[in-house]
This record gives structure tokens, C-alpha cells and sequence, in this order.
DNA sequence: GTGAAAGCGCTAACAT
DNA sequence: ATGTTAGCGCTTTCAC
């Protein structure tokens, strides 16, 4: 029933060549004669030949295989990230397995352990909201096998992280809410475990008190940050004494469930309330007014963190000594937030 | 540098037993002493024992992995359906090995190549836009690899496809603009280069018939369906004698585009253009107003895909004799066409 | 109940 | 420019 699958000594027996020439033929090695790997590749397209990658991988001792833990796929920034990973990593002749946490620290576990016996050459990781230690990458470390955070990262000597500068990027959309006058904001983010959530967190207080604005705990609503969870942020908005007039959402979905019930409820935005989201997801050009944003670069922060993964792998470069890359973010100023005439 | 990877050899070595038996102990074989293996494992445990897949797919023939390729990883409907996939085959203990092909034949091909050299069990694909035809695929028929289409299918003998009735879906759609009281409705999509666009326009088609509305070429558009076309889209419909009085297009990132540079220079939605999208992108319940859309349960076809391919794998049941299964979709309807008192 | 031995298909150091 | 050779780590048939 199948057809014997053809090997490097099929090839070599039939051109009178030995199994290493043919080898090298196939991988184009420059010491192999132009019309002898044209012979050796018409006969391999001939007989139908595929070369074994696990023959390939157990005699180098390496996978050319990446493995990505993410916490999601079907968010845009997440599934535009591995868009960029992909790209790169294709385009460098490497594999790449996939997994997703689904958030849990105990699936992030146990998708690692998969990746370690699936002998990964790298790993790229953004973090379960829920992980607290990383001692389930402790046999990566050990072995020496290159892991790299990207968004969701943490700190730990043997890893680089690429990520933004989300402290800034939240004091820059604070401070952009005091600009247009507002006194009183709050903020929307989820609990405080993760370095996107907590450095938000920072430069929105930073931003207050170098705005002259006092922090108050009461304006901060901690959420899961779904769009319901904002619909819900704005119920509870609703019934406090005093609205407040500008509100920092610590992303844009969040922003979006919240800013519409508030409207509904009549709340003019901006002019009651004003908004800014975070990611420039692609729902914040739809809803009305557009939502002012932080624009975050999902997908070539997927390349460079499989480019510098991969240049890592192959010597070109080394990541040993890089701690952090920090990629730049920008305050994307839309209707949502402008209270003041240009 | 690197730790030296453990083998059954080291064990066998340190336990005075052959490879053999260390071997059959790992793999729980029952003609081994419960002793024995007890000792095999507490050695593996302590010395941080993992098995080498790779030696093992190579004497075994078999790589417990599967294939994915699709057209591109970031956008909703495909990241969600790839989230279902991952999920199912992690649980079945399957590996996932991802590749998009960014629209583009060729590159589908490369990555067939691939797929096909990493010796995936079975592969799952959904077409690039603009494959013709499915030749690349054909080492893995010669080879009886299952391959399963989803979304974006084609008919072959050897494969099974999982898709949603787009020509029932397009009918619906716009059946619903002509129950509505359109007269003159337009379609925007993408060039008949794949079933779900040809589909789609034979229902759009279909319904104008039943509907007894004349078809009129000039009335259809096509465009890459981006959100950025569909607002060139709207340009072109500007520059008509007559606007259009119901749209239907076939997915809902288009859809807004077009919906948004309407009402932008005045155009009321759905009063004077009612609009259908397709999709249920979360974009639809965002825009103002909300769009009318074809739901489409990418989560659920992934899932359905991947327990499919995994059960004829594991020979709990054969896809040998399914040709087609065609999943549930539903009109939803929202503001953007709703034209009637209900 | 355990062992010996022969590969799976490929690569790379070392020849020539 | 090409060949020889020795494995990579595992499984499995056949012995004992």
C-alpha cells in the first residue's frame, strides 16, 4: 500500500555517488559540481524524495524548531505578534509549535514540559495572567535552551524580554487626559500581576501626581478587561456621586464596552468623560468618537523577538547579554480624549 | 557547556540492564518487573531523563504531530479557529505545527513542503486566496497523509472539509435586505478565486432572483475586502447616478469601511443604505449601527476540524467516507438593516 | 524477564 | 569535488 519512502542511498546508489555527496548536493554545499546536484535534484524530484528533518534532527542534535506559550491566540495583538513570529521564523527554515495557557499558570506548566520534550531550540513566552513563578522554565534554563519573553514578561537573569515601555506609555495617556483638563480620572485595569498591568498602573500615578492630582484609590476599577467587564465598569461608574471626566482603560476593548453604556446612559464623550485605551486595537477607529490609544507593535514585536531568537541559535548574535529591548509605543490622539480646541 | 542529554543508555548503564529492557520499562511494557521498572523510572526521574522524540519518530515512522495552514494567522475568524484547533489536539497529546501562507499559492506550497518533510501526521488547511489549484498537496495523497479543509475548501476525493453553507448564508443575507424593502442592492467581495466568495455570490444571486429583483453587474464590487477598500468602495458608490439602497458584503471588516465613508458624507444607515456584513467580527457590534452579520463559529470549526483529523488518526473513527460537513451558521440581525417597524 | 544487535536516515569529521 | 565512516537515541526482532 505505501510507497517505500526514498532515502539520500536510494538517490546515491542510482547516480553512483555516495550518500554524502548526495547529502551535500541537497543542501547545496558549495563544494558539490553545478551539474552533479542538478542530476542529484532531478532524481530526487523524480523518485518523489523527502528528506527525513527527524533523521536530520537526531543526527545535529538540534530541532530547528521554536515553541511559543501564549496566553491567548484569538486576541489581535496576540494572534498579529505570532503573525510577525511566523514570517521570520519561515523565513528562516525553522518550525514552529504553538501552544496557549488559556491564562492558567498550571497550562503554561504543562505546555512547557511539552515544548522540553519536543527538544525546542528556543522558546517564546508571554505570560499567563496568573503565573506568579517561573520555575516550570527551570529545565530550559538548565539545558541552556534560549527563552525569551515577549509583552508579558518577567525578570530573571537567563532571559531577554521585549516589551514596551508600558509606564511610560500609561503616564504619556494620563498626562494627555490632564492636559485636556481633566481633575478627576480613573483608571481600568485588570489585577495586579503582570508587569503591563502594574507599570500602567505606575505611570498612571505618576502622571496624577506630577499632573498635581491627588491618587484615590475609589477611582480604580479592577476588572478582567472584557468588553462586558467594561459595560459593567460603567454601571458601576454610573453610580457614583461624581462621574469622573477622564478615565485611562488599560486596553481598548475594555474602553469600548465601557464608553458605550456610558453613552447610552447619555454621557458625552469627551465632554463629560473623556477616554484613552491601550493597543490600537482595531475596534478603536470604529467606535464613535474614536478612541484615543496607545499604539503598540504586535506584529514586529513578533519578528524582532524571533529574529533575535534565531540570531541567537545560529551565532549570528547573542542574547546572553541582552536584558531587555524596549520597543517604542505611541499616544495616538483620537475624539475621544480632545476637550480642547487644536 | 550544555548538560549532556541523558539516554536509556546512561540508565541501562547505571542499572546493569540492557537498553532493551530500559527502554520497554519507560514505555510501561508489561513483560518487565514491576521492580524493575520502578527502579528505571526513579533513575530517569533523578538523572532528568527525557525521551528523544526524534530517534523514536524515526525508528517508528510516526511523529504525533499535526499541520496547520492558513491564509493568515491575524484576523479574528482564524486566530479563533486556530485557538479550537490548539485546544483539542493539546488535549489529545498531538503537536501543532502552524504556518500561514500570507494569501499566496506559492507560499502555501513551501509550507506543504515542509509540512510534508516534517512528516506531519495529518494535515489541516484552509486555501490561500489565490490557489488555483491543489497539486502541492499531492505527496501527501500519494503517501495517504489525511488532509482536511476548513473554511476555505476545495472538492477533492481524498479529503474531507468542514465549511459553513455560504450560498444558504449569502441567500439569507440578502433575502433579509429585500424583505427589508431594498430594491437595489449591491455586493461587495472578493474575487471568485475561492468557494466562500463564489458561494456567496451565488446566493447573493440567488436571492435577488427569488426576490425578484433584476442582477446587474454594475451593482457588484470586488476588492481585497480590507476595511481600507471598503471605504474606496463607498467612493465608487458616491460616484454612482443612484446609490445602492442595501449592500450586502461578504465580510464585516469591508463592510464598516464602506459603511463608515458613507455616513461620513451624509449617507443614513440603514434609511437610505441598508447594510449586511459577514463574520460576526467583533467590529459589528461596535460600529454605529450595529451590523447586520453572518455568524460563523470559527472556535467550534476548529475544534470540529482537529477531533476529526485526530479521530481517523487514532482509528476511532475514518473521515475515509465523510466528504463534507457543513457547520450551522445564522443570520443576526442588528441596526444596519433593519428598515421596518418590527 | 532480559539482552544482543540491527537499523531508522541523515550529517560531518576526516580522508582522498 | 567526492567518498568513508561512525554515530545521533531509540525500538524491536530474535535469542536466551
Amino acid at each position: 500500500m505505501k510507497p517505500k519512502e526514498i532515502t539520500i542511498y536510494d538517490l546515491a546508489l542510482k547516480l553512483n555517488l555516495s550518500p554524502a555527496t548526495v547529502s551535500r548536493g541537497l543542501k547545496d554545499h558549495p563544494a558539490i559540481k553545478k551539474t552533479t546536484k542538478k542530476k542529484i535534484f532531478d532524481l530526487a524530484k523524480e523518485l518523489g524524495y523527502r528528506s527525513n528533518n527527524f533523521a536530520s534532527n537526531l543526527r545535529r542534535q538540534r530541532t530547528n524548531t521554536l515553541g511559543i506559550i501564549v496566553p491567548r491566540l484569538n486576541s489581535h495583538f496576540m494572534s498579529t505578534a505570532i503573525a510577525g513570529i511566523e514570517s521570520v521564523v519561515n523565513k528562516e527554515g525553522y518550525n514552529l509549535i504553538i501552544s496557549q495557557s488559556q491564562e492558567s499558570a498550571i497550562k503554561e506548566a504543562a505546555n512547557a514540559a511539552t515544548m522540553f520534550n519536543n527538544r525546542v531550540d528556543g522558546l517564546l513566552v508571554s505570560l499567563a495572567y496568573d503565573t506568579k513563578t517561573i520555575e516550570h522554565f527551570e529545565p530550559f534554563f538548565k539545558k541552556h535552551i534560549p527563552l525569551l519573553f515577549f509583552d508579558r514578561v518577567i525578570e530573571h537573569e537567563n532571559c531577554t524580554k521585549i516589551f514596551i515601555d508600558n509606564r511610560k506609555a500609561a503616564y504619556d495617556a494620563t498626562l494627555h487626559l490632564i492636559e485636556q483638563g481633566c481633575k478627576r480620572i480613573a483608571h481600568i485595569t485588570a489585577m495586579q500581576k503582570r508587569n503591563v498591568y502594574v507599570d500602567r498602573m505606575r505611570g498612571y500615578q505618576e502622571a496624577l501626581q506630577d499632573g498635581g492630582l491627588e491618587y484615590d484609590d475609589d477611582l480604580v476599577i479592577i476588572n478582567n478587561l472584557s468588553q462586558e467587564a467594561g459595560a459593567a465598569a460603567a454601571e458601576t461608574l454610573l453610580e457614583m456621586d461624581e462621574l469622573p471626566d477622564g478615565i485611562f482603560v488599560a486596553n481598548d476593548n475594555c474602553a469600548i464596552g465601557c464608553m458605550q453604556t456610558l453613552m447610552e446612559a447619555g454621557v458625552n464623550i469627551p465632554g463629560d468623560v473623556a477616554f484613552v485605551g491601550f493597543n490600537n486595537d482595531p475596534v478603536s477607529t470604529v467606535i464613535q468618537p474614536n478612541l484615543t490609544t496607545i499604539n503598540y507593535p504586535g506584529y514586529q514585536m513578533g519578528e524582532l523577538a524571533a529574529q533575535n531568537l534565531i540570531n541567537h541559535l545560529n551565532g549570528t548574535a547573542t542574547i546572553e547579554m541582552t536584558n531587555s529591548i524596549i520597543m517604542r509605543s505611541d499616544l495616538i490622539v483620537r475624539a475621544s480624549s480632545k476637550r480642547l480646541p487644536e
